[in-house]
DNA sequence: CAAGTTCACGAAAACGGTTTCGTGTTAATA
DNA sequence: TATTAACACGAAACCGTTTTCGTGAACTTG
């Protein structure tokens, strides 16, 4: 076994001292040239290459970024970490991932375990047990130490960073805009609890373009379901009540489930009724019919949100707390649930 | 902004040696009741957390895991990932994932990345591009230092470490022996270009039961498609040309795909043919008909992974070199795309 | 009261680098 | 020839811990 081999073997063996083979490894002027060769000869030889522990203890700087998601199953936080992944790495940066699982508990603990030095900043997108609990003490602390913090897709206005979202009002705004435009009159919502921001938000948008176009909001064609455990039965038994010409759903697998509730219920989509989910992922691609979908472009959110915290992390001037929210473009990707 | 305390600033201020409070907070029988009171409360008060890294250094153990996949958004790698997170973060390690895309040099430059102090061991599966190329060099020079490696899913005899894998060749065989039993005759199967280990272990498993039950493997039943960038088309000659009763696919993808294909030439599945796919991910579970899938058990892999590689990292004896290749039973889900 | 213990703490090395600041030798200059 | 500048390198501090070893003071013991 290759021991790896570190500045001390190298000064040892060739008979200098440990600063003249650092020197001479980093091609200092300071260093003759005879010295620097035979140095960088042994070094090339017995492959070394300098330990990264011992360069961040020195620099305060680990290369490394924190990213912290309710979880990874899910198409959406899947492409934001990988687009981190891609900014980073191409900025020489490493990635280390946790999952709070959607509990604060977990948010919080994993938030410490990479604040003692781990990492040189966060990415994160708030657990559910974060939103419900509307506690965001952890955040403060980590901000308050001057570690760099992104919040994407769930943040909060209750902590100063940098943020990157979609605009999810006019996600759904335009989403439902489109349904109404093909003449629906009866739209109803598949939405989650409230306490999430961007349900919230979505909320808002679907209203916005019902009230816009003159048509009521009716409570009793909403349906709000919890966001774990889906019950099908509860979809069912909803849209078998309000049998909507139309349904716009805040995720995609609400959106599934209402589809297929609906072909169950003998009704053609998109013929007799539209269908339009959030996130374009896989389901929505490959449902059949294929699934109309806002789009939340999560790579390149998760690449935003990298190059965000990064320039940040890089640069010197701390004190310069501009914060910037970067909001981008919801797309709306027409597929087959809904009419041309 | 408060910054970080260190040892240093809690001696500083207290009028002890740095010592004496690194032994108090370890709670040391050496240091004096009250000296001891004083440094704790201190600690507390400020928030002291020992620094990581000085610590990793100190230890020349990080308790970082580095996860090397192909990519992160396909479900069997989001679900491993997810096991050896979940493992790892009970015993105290962070996961650092990096994807190689399927890339042979992004695979080799984030093992190098990683292999210089910032992890205490690898998990990685095989990108594209290395069994393609059949190189391991990048692998070996990990092992040859002594950092511990876990192979799973896709891995190589030529490498001595831990791995673990789902017993392919089985899987294969149970779901194609499953379609045989229904009365299928004609059995295609969807695969991928031969240089991929599981496929290959797939076909074996598909060409034993075939034999065992006294049918022709005929290679014009066989589709090898490339891996990336599906051509439907492919599969829609394929699938025409053939009219199979039943169709093997060694992946998810491919099946969803095939079904899809059959449907538009007005096949009904299951009634005129049966589809089983591997990998009982999302898509299988919502595709309609939903479709039968052999389990890889990504997250049970994932969570084997890592207890393999934290046992071997937190063992003294390295010495121990009896690698273990632990293999997992794939379960036949039987959903809607087979005949009860 | 001298000798040996125990107690409570500090000094210093170590982990593996980087970097500042000497310093001895040689070569150029006055 | 004496002075100085340039050159090539080493000593040492530092990053934040842990840990071994040493030591002065107080205390026990014979």
């Amino acid at each position: 076994m290759k021991k790896k081999i570190t500045l001390k073997h190298i000064a040892r063996e060739l008979d200098v001292s440990i600063s003249t083979v650092s020197k001479a490894l980093k091609n200092s002027e300071e260093i003759g040239r005879d010295t620097k060769e035979k140095i960088q000869a042994f070094a090339k030889l017995y492959n070394y290459k300098p330990n990264n522990i011992a360069i961040s203890l020195k620099n305060k700087r680990t290369k490394n970024i924190g990213v912290i998601v309710p979880d990874i199953v899910h198409y959406f936080f899947t492409t934001v970490v990988r687009g981190i992944e891609k900014y980073a790495n191409a900025k020489g940066y490493n990635v280390i991932v946790c999952l709070s699982d959607e509990s604060f508990d977990k948010e919080v603990i994993n938030m410490e375990m990479l604040a003692n030095g781990s990492i040189d900043g966060f990415i994160m997108s708030l657990s559910a047990g974060t939103e419900k609990n509307n506690d965001f003490n952890h955040l403060r602390e980590v901000t308050e130490q001057g570690i760099p913090l992104v919040l994407f897709d769930r943040v909060t206005d209750e902590i100063a960073c940098d943020k990157v979202v979609i605009d999810d009002v006019l996600g759904a705004y335009q989403a439902t805009k489109k349904l109404i435009d093909e003449g629906r009159k009866k739209i109803a919502l598949l939405t989650t609890e409230d306490f999430f921001s961007v349900s919230r938000s979505r909320n808002k948008g679907y209203m916005k373009a019902l009230t816009d176009s003159g048509m009521e909001i009716k409570e009793e064609h909403i349906l709000r379901l919890p966001f774990m455990d889906i019950d099908e039965d509860l979809i069912s038994d909803f849209l078998s009540a309000v049998r909507p010409d139309a349904v716009l759903s805040v995720n995609e697998i609400f959106g599934i489930y209402g589809m297929r509730v609906l072909q169950r219920c003998g009704m053609r989509v998109p013929e007799d009724v539209s269908i339009i989910g959030f996130t374009d992922g896989l389901l929505a691609k490959h449902a059949n019919p294929s699934l109309t979908s806002v789009a939340q472009h999560g790579e390149k959110m998760g690449e935003t949100a990298a190059k965000m915290l990064i320039d940040r992390v890089e640069s010197e001037d701390d004190d310069d707390a501009s914060y910037r929210t970067t909001i981008l473009e919801p797309t709306l990707i027409e597929r087959d649930s809904t009419i041309g």
